[in-house]
DNA sequence: GACAGTTAATAAGTTAAACTCACTTATGAA
DNA sequence: TTCATAAGTGAGTTTAACTTATTAACTGTC
């Protein structure tokens, strides 16, 4: 066999711009396939078809890769803007947070290094992602902020603690899943949080309005109009990526 | 310098169960003053007096070491119960948070190992580590089902869904702290996701007892009898430790 | 269409840290 | 005193991230 036998080192030789971007897609999907602790280096060069040094070329670190894998994810969600659709405070509320599951649920494996890896990081904050991150919420906070603004909801609790239990109540729902254990209810899961936070925060005055039917299912499916602007607060002064290497990272 | 110089080994050899004590304790000494990325085997080693490879005659791997160590701390925290104090659910329930608040204050490295690299692993659920925890949150669950029996809670949300909001808000508000950005108010935490909780989840009817003052600092300082028996539910068929190596362990 | 300068790409390393194994030696029982 | 047992270790191996000296593909110039 072969007639021709010529080596021939096809090599592609893209622009840096080309390059980087065929890395960070190779890259994410190989995230998503094996997750972060099988993801080898190694492995993702062979993949781009180009040498494990190529890869280093472009990134310091793998998980300054892995990083900016992640920012484009984000600046993707921050782009797909959903419906402000007129509703009552307690089903955009749930809208919302379903919204959230629907994301972890789309892209586990991102979630999970995201929670597992970048949140834990001690220059988080300083990170472009913590930014991407706060922009990502923003719509839940802008709710809470306008219900208490308007009366609806009661003033003595601070909103960074309502968020803090709106996200952690999102994220302990999803951890079974995350690690594996199969899929969970979001439906289910978004009404009870957004039902628990609803009532706590209710102002008694308000109550007027007494018994709203509790129950409250389908509203799913992701609408997909686009928001007036209001969002549009740049990063201050980040570091895009760039955090703490925290593994080698020798001769720095 | 130096008169009657000899390198004379002292070797120690301990009994397997001291030697191990030993590991354990030095371990969970450095894990707090380093934290887990930047601990080595090879430090732990030196500290303990003995060679690296006298850790892994011990213990299979790194990783099932630090689970350990966290295993011990979990049943310490088992044993020392704090009062039922009887007191009202609502004064309750900020108590116990402001425990776990205390506790993770006072364990930041251990906290953050448990967070970070057990509670994702796959194996989560079937580790002894899983049941200690369980354990850990039965006075807050017990809380919750003991509220809800008597009517004061409402029956239609799930107890399940309310651990998950209160430990998910725990965390997130502990985040900072555990990334070292500095202290936290556990005072004001557990007070805002008590009342939160505590609002939502009232019964309509049982607002006769209309507008309760909301305030209600002080009432912190660990208290400590005894309870009863009731939580020595024993760990089903879990393995101790063992879990999946994740990393290296070739040749298995 | 040869030449030179630029720079994408790589082969062949180095390094760090977890982990292994063949061997050594302290210890206690007979 | 001897010897079996098992605690302990020195000197590795392995793996995967990262480095560096070098090669060669492309670009513009004459």
């Amino acid at each position: 066999m072969s007639a021709s036998a010529r080596p021939q080192r096809i090599r592609s030789r893209l622009s840096p711009d080309e390059r980087i971007s065929k890395i960070l897609a190779t890259t994410r999907i190989m995230l998503s396939e094996k997750g972060y602790e099988h993801l080898f280096t190694a492995e993702i060069a062979e993949r781009c078809g180009i040498s494990e040094a190529t890869i280093f070329k472009y990134f310091q670190t793998k998980r300054e890769l892995l990083t900016r894998v992640v920012e484009q994810w984000f600046e993707e969600l921050n782009t797909e803007k959903t419906a402000p659709a007129k509703q009552s405070v307690r089903q955009q509320l749930k809208q919302l947070i379903w919204e959230n599951f629907a994301t972890i649920r789309r892209e586990p494996a991102l979630s999970r290094f995201v929670l597992m890896e970048l949140r834990a990081d001690p220059a988080y904050k300083s990170m472009y992602i913590y930014q991407l991150n706060r922009q990502y919420n923003s719509r839940i906070l802008r709710l809470l902020k306008e219900a208490i603004a308007s009366g609806k909801f009661r003033g003595d609790v601070p909103v960074r603690l309502l968020m803090n239990i709106i996200y952690g109540a999102m994220e302990h729902e999803t951890w079974a899943f995350l690690r594996g254990e199969g899929n969970f209810d979001a439906e289910a899961a978004a009404n009870g949080i957004a039902e628990v936070i609803y009532r706590g925060m209710l102002k008694p005055s308000a109550s007027a309005k007494r018994k709203q039917p509790v129950s409250d299912n389908a509203a799913s499916a992701a609408a997909d109009k686009e928001m007036p602007a209001a969002s549009s607060r740049k990063p201050r002064t980040v570091n895009r990526t760039a955090a703490t290497p925290a593994k080698r990272k020798k001769s720095a």
